[in-house]
DNA sequence: TTGAAAGCGCTAACAA
DNA sequence: TTGTTAGCGCTTTCAA
């Protein structure tokens, strides 16, 4: 900058003004400015203008666990829409193996002072992010809430909507359901899974712990457990997957033994309705935990105070699949 | 910083070494300074800190189309990946509406001073980014080369692989195929119309232009382009999908009207083994445009020097879709 | 309207 | 090993 003010024969302050192209400056001296900024190749440094002013970054950080997975993908591209409407730049970072990777994750973020940070967390204890909220680094937590902390959150109803899921199979005529859920680690898959006890309760049933498949990771997983379902003595008549990883395998095995049972899936996904058999998904709105989560932590961001708010998504049960299978 | 210097009673640089934890300061002495920096809530200030030492911002941006696309989140992923290793941050960037939006978002992250960029072109001129290149920004372009400027890319072999795509097709004795394509604007589906062309031409067949449908933008369209070539006078009897939203068009009602003619389609998706009818699909590396255009972006930054590379990955054609559909 | 001086938060270079 | 001084690139403050 001190070489394009020499360069046209300015003060720094000058230049400074034309590159911001506030306050009025001569047109002659401004044409002068810009002349010597293009032949010198200037360019304005973002960091050192920020630092100065002491003005944001324009930047909010999203942690995340893996873009490749549609859910995360969603949520991202959800973040990244309410971002560029704020005129705010996004860093996608990767929430890493453990709670530890995560929060160095978070605490980086942090010191460069982003103006907000999005974290779906994946687990751990999340206290020590009160310092950095307090010290003017807002955070709103999606898909699961903050474990002690108290802070904004945008969540799915994943117990009302298992257990209405489930009351449904049971109006049906189901009375043993197969369910295979992820690690129970998980809050999202224990609420789930408790949502499932709550309906069976309710309507007075039984409930078999045979029937539950845990640390079922994904598709080839599912698939297995739902053999060792069917092999039963008395099989389930239907089944209940955890999420869309699981409710692939489950469909694949389903099929290629061209079995009937009903099958209710969490997670909507893409191309579900062209599956090869019908299937119900309880779906919700998945970009909706980016964009509401995006849009509340603009308005900490923007100052505005208000006690921690959590947003529930309720969920949906909707027939997927082809339906006139032949 | 000044704060706790003063609080531990140690100067500025002593606060700054134990900080960064290089040269070794006496250990009650550090301990003063941590036991300051705890009670005063220092934050360490990544921009400040890199602006007086020089040193780079450890950020790199993705200039992206829209994550929510399997494609691009494919490619986000892997070069997330790789930022991560480098113990790099990610900006991912939305190039907006048009090559103007593009270039703006282009300067803004150069503004930042990343240390690099990853551009997925949506069009325009990118000689302007010249430059910003020569001073000291590089840029890595993935799935299309720039226009104007002679810079590193990692494309796809769209060329080869319609051509061979069809020459397949043709050796299966079909000599009318129906072509759906997006807009012809884009060069990859430009190249991948002329590999067609190419094929009928090695192969001594007439091309037909009635075959083609342009402007194909998504699974909509592609049922309805599909509809209009199946209801022509002498239809096709196989059916080529420039991408992977409007293999999903004609897939559909390809499956609805039980029609068998064969479907060749360019992109892999998820679960396209599970479509409810046979077709074939022309995957490639789709991770890879990301990983390997990130970690030429990294030999760049580390400093080194080589010509411009242009890396092709290659196609391959593969079954999927169920195959003993009754 | 323009410019000089000071300083944002931090670290390099040097001196003690 | 510790501290002092200067200054990264920019903008604020205030005087001209």
């Amino acid at each position: 900058m001190a070489d394009v003010a020499r360069s046209a024969g300015v003060s720094l302050k000058t230049v400074s003004r034309v590159i911001n192209g506030v306050s009025t400056v001569d047109v002659a001296m401004a044409a002068r400015v810009r002349d010597a900024a293009g032949q010198l190749g200037f360019r304005a440094n973002f960091a050192a203008s920020a630092l100065r002013s002491g003005s944001s970054s324009a930047t909010i950080g999203l942690l995340i666990k893996d873009l490749s997975n549609e859910f995360y993908a969603t949520i991202a591209s959800g973040v990244a829409e309410v971002a560029r409407a704020h005129q705010t730049q996004l860093i996608t970072a990767h929430s890493g193996e453990n709670a530890e990777d995560e929060m160095e994750a978070i605490f980086d973020l942090c010191r460069r002072r982003v103006d907000g940070l999005l974290i779906v967390p994946t687990g751990g204890n999340h206290s020590a992010l009160r310092s950095e909220i307090d010290l003017g680094i807002p955070m709103v937590f999606l898909d699961r809430n903050p474990v002690g902390l108290d802070a904004d959150s945008v969540v799915i109803d994943n117990y009302a909507g298992a257990r209405d899921a489930t009351l449904t199979l049971i109006s049906e005529g189901h009375t043993r359901i197969g369910v295979l859920v992820d690690t129970l680690n998980m809050p999202t898959m224990r609420q789930r899974v408790e949502g499932i006890h709550a309906a069976f309760a309710a309507a007075g049933l039984p409930w078999d712990d045979t029937l539950l498949s845990t640390n079922v990771r994904g598709p080839a997983e599912a698939s297995i457990a739902v053999e060792r379902l069917l092999s039963l003595s008395v099989p389930p008549t239907a089944f209940f997957c955890g999420n869309n990883r699981s409710s692939i395998g489950a469909l694949r095995t389903l099929w290629e033994q061209r079995r009937t049972e009903a099958l209710v899936a969490f997670d909507d996904f893409q191309l579900a309705e062209l599956m090869p058999r019908p299937f119900r998904v309880l779906r919700y709105d998945n970009r909706a935990l980016g964009t509401l989560g995006a849009e509340l932590l603009f308005r900490r961001i923007s100052g505005e105070i208000f006690d921690p708010v959590t947003v529930v998504l309720s969920t949906e049960l909707c027939p997927r699949g082809i339906q006139n299978f032949q």
